[in-house]
DNA sequence: CGGGCATAATTGACACGTCAATCAGCTTGG
DNA sequence: CCAAGCTGATTGACGTGTCAATTATGCCCG
């Protein structure tokens, strides 16, 4: 009876520039928290990925992998925060192409000093702003839209 | 009874990383598709924004508000596609420090011919991939984070 | 073995976004 | 009227992200 409508609806497309810019504004806000205590959100990744790995190190690759980031951004982004002192950069003992990314000492402690309070605002910005049903609601959701992109 | 918990429980984290990184996969699938027509999504903003306005033209001030950017940002993205030719900048007649942003043949031509694909590409990333009820429970979940955000 | 291909990582060029500084023109209170 | 301050817009510096090209090494097959 009826065929698939080509366009969306006004409010289809309201919902979706809702979407889209409402996704802005958390990241933003997030960045925006962060950013006090001197970190961006990749700062933020990076770090959380390392301190998570055996021996606070790992390869270039494997770690551009656990954040889900490309290559030449991570490697972008390792560059500046070597030049913070965050994390050092290490030959690969077992592939000489290899590079490691170690996380050092500042990088530690300033990630030890913000975890906690990111998870706290992760809670404040995020989870405390919806029911729990919002929040099921939402992981059903995301799953559906990541399910539908990788099937083309 | 139950205090408010202070960190997010694994589930809520991952709930949470799901939506910032989904809305960064959603994203960048759209930007990927006008790219074929050679616009960012920015681009595809403001042509939008200019080819409602009366005249195909608005100052700068309002074009900012209306799409909700930083007056730097517009600037620096004028620029930019006044360089392309998609827009012109003129002088405001009633006002000598302001600026107008004029949408281009170049530009309107463009925009009438990646409006409808650009259209069709919204259902079909995101419309067609939600049930009618999880694209309704996504509004209200937008509108939540939205005005628990304005809370603040 | 060694030429050719794959892989690890970096680099450079460029688009984009934010922040702070700047500049010009409007506006207003004494 | 005019100095002080407000507003519109641009600019420069810098962090960030993508893409294509590059460099260096590993690996495999003839």
């Amino acid at each position: 009876m009826t065929t698939t409508r080509r366009f969306p609806t006004r409010e289809e497309l309201r919902i979706w520039r809702d979407f889209i810019e409402t996704g802005e504004a958390v990241r933003s806000a997030m960045a925006a928290r962060l950013q006090r205590d001197g970190l961006s959100s990749g700062d933020y990744t990076v770090l959380l990925a390392l301190s998570e790995a055996p021996g606070r190190r790992l390869r270039s690759s494997e770690l551009a992998a656990t954040v889900g980031w490309e290559r030449s951004r991570l490697s972008h982004h390792l560059g500046r925060m070597e030049k913070r002192g965050l994390i050092r950069r290490e030959e690969c003992l077992t592939d000489n192409r290899g590079a490691e990314a170690v996380l050092a000492p500042a990088g530690l402690e300033i990630f030890q000093q913000v975890n906690r309070p990111h998870l706290r605002d992760i809670r404040e910005i995020f989870v405390d702003a919806l029911t729990p049903a919002q929040l099921e609601a939402t992981g059903e959701i995301m799953a559906a839209l990541r399910e539908h992109l990788a099937r083309e």
